[in-house]
DNA sequence: CGCTTGACCTGGAGTTACTCCAGGCTGGTA
DNA sequence: TACCAGCCTGGAGTAACTCCAGGTCAAGCG
């Protein structure tokens, strides 16, 4: 498939994807006689699980040392094991932050809201 | 207080007040008879909401709407309202990401997992 | 056949939100 | 007097995209 429907089932804009290729986070992307970029099954899932990662903040610098050793082939999984993990700590730590300026939210919130809760029921 | 102690209280680093400070975002603050910048509790009250705000990723220009719309000093605050609550909205769309995330995340681990359990028990 | 349109290409500039750095001033201390 | 920490400014650098100009190619139309 081309790069349009790539970016649609990946989640990755067409640019960010093209970025992607450039910086080597992705391997080269197969190409048609035309010189466009036809893109398998297999990098669309590649691309979607990097859309995960990326879209809950992981540094760019450990995405491709994921990347790097994903792509080496090699049966050594501890280093993907040690990344994943220590994202996993900081998305936890992350969504502690977040629920707090959730409920910090709410109190500012229902400070403001007597003039404006004509809608409030 | 000088710049030191406002970082460490505040949570915003001594790079970002100054920033802070030149974009707007906070009003120009006082200094002393060296020229150097002297904190109220109150602007340190203000830096720490501003920290809570920008730690959850609301975007400076939004920021900077709150910060204008609080220093004009009107008693409106139907704008403020209405950014912290599409903030809040954002918010809470961001913590079902993250919790997706950790979920294919664990996923992902156990995955890994047989081959690093070693110390797992 | 020539023309236009749309999807794609590349290299490079622009953006956001900081972060770091060089070079300089000041107040207190040995 | 010399030195140092802590502060100052303007400006360059960084991360992670995002946008843009200018160009190629295949398909459809008259």
């Amino acid at each position: 498939m081309r790069i349009a429907e790539a970016s649609a089932q990946s989640g990755l804009s067409i640019d960010t994807i093209r970025y992607y290729e450039k910086i080597g986070m992705l391997q080269p992307i197969g190409r048609g006689a035309d010189g466009q970029r036809r893109f398998t099954a297999e990098d669309i899932q590649w691309m979607t699980q990097l859309n995960w990662l990326r879209q809950t903040g992981m540094p760019q610098a450990d995405m491709r040392a994921f990347a790097v050793s994903v792509h080496s082939g090699t049966t050594d999984t501890s280093e993907r094991y040690a990344i994943l993990l220590r994202h996993r700590t900081v998305l936890a730590q992350r969504r502690r932050e977040l629920e707090a300026c959730e409920r910090y939210l709410d109190h500012k919130l229902s400070v403001y809201a007597p003039q404006q809760e004509k809608t409030h029921g």
